[in-house]
DNA sequence: ACTGGCTCCTGAGGGC
DNA sequence: TGCCCTCAGGAGCCAG
């Protein structure tokens, strides 16, 4: 399941092998994903310039418009050369000159492939991108934002975190992460948090994605990077998917429930409701 | 304006 | 070994 690390990684893999190649065709092989592929017949054979990521939005800049990319749950992309063979749920192949190909690989089909037309800075305009809040590495991002957009908000400040109108890029398990390194409780009212958890929290959330992408972006089941090796965890994980197993810091059990539908997981000791561990 | 619940989908994992 | 069931999860959508 890619989170911004994975995304993150991932651009940066394939903006070093394809950037400055011309597209020669595009095979949809199965176009039935999160929205029906309709890709314009003047795609092929214009030259990617380079590849943007907006949240999770991956931005294929292409000389007149930009496909836009989501992996979804489970996608992933791979360059392989045309001769290498097409695995299942390989649903989309750009054919790249110089025999190389780009192969949008997405059991679960949740990912989404759109075109937005004109000059490149305009996909900021495609309804997908209109609405999203800050990037976590924005300067507007911070304790004060968030205070701010909080405000009145009776929404579990983990699943306030995790609306991507409010700040992009935070999933499932960076929300549970920074909230246990901020020591604030997931379950709290957002409204209620207080300025200076919010400040904590901006800054851890900088923190853990911060470092996955250094490491290159921690992996679950799901994710292959792009040179088709299967990933790997580095980041040591404190709280998610440890639901009954002993706070690393405290040893007290760590609990986990359900918030919006979502597993969360959080130490009973270290995440009180107002309060926050020292940075 | 908010909120919570639903939806898409496949593969992994548990129980027997 | 194999079958069946449950569930996870990003994020848009929608009803209340």
């Amino acid at each position: 399941m890619p989170e911004l690390p994975e995304v993150e990684t991932t651009r940066k893999g394939v903006a070093s092998l394809l950037t400055s190649r011309r597209l020669e065709a595009v095979d949809v092989r199965e176009s039935r994903l999160r929205w029906p592929v309709t890709l314009p017949a003047e795609l092929p054979g214009q030259v990617l310039l380079g590849l943007d990521r907006r949240a999770k939005y991956l931005l294929f800049r292409f000389q007149r418009g930009t496909l836009i990319l989501h992996l979804g749950m489970s996608g992933s992309l791979r360059v392989l050369p045309a001769e290498a063979p097409y695995l299942k749920h390989d649903h989309v192949i750009f054919h790249f000159e110089g025999g190389r190909t780009l192969r949008f690989h997405d059991p679960r089909r949740f990912g989404s492939l759109h075109w937005q037309a004109g000059e490149p800075v305009a996909a900021g305009e495609h309804w997908l991108l209109a609405h999203l809040g800050p990037e976590p590495f924005d300067p507007a991002f911070d304790g004060r934002y968030l205070k701010s957009r909080a405000r009145g908000r009776r929404v579990a400040v983990k699943n306030f975190l995790m609306d991507s109108r409010i700040v992009v890029g935070v999933g499932n398990i960076y929300a549970n992460e920074a909230l246990f390194l901020a020591g604030v409780r997931p379950s709290l009212p957002a409204g209620r948090v207080s300025r200076a958890g919010y400040d904590v929290l901006a800054g851890k959330i900088r923190e853990v994605l911060g470092a996955a992408i250094d490491m290159g972006g921690t992996t679950l089941r799901d994710f292959v990077n792009q040179d088709g090796n299967p990933g790997y965890f580095k980041q040591v994980l404190n709280v998610y998917d440890r639901a009954g197993q002993a706070c690393r810091v405290c040893g007290e059990t760590l609990k986990g429930l359900r918030l919006g539908g979502r597993a969360t997981v959080f130490c009973p000791k270290c995440q009180k409701a107002q309060g926050f561990r020292r940075a």
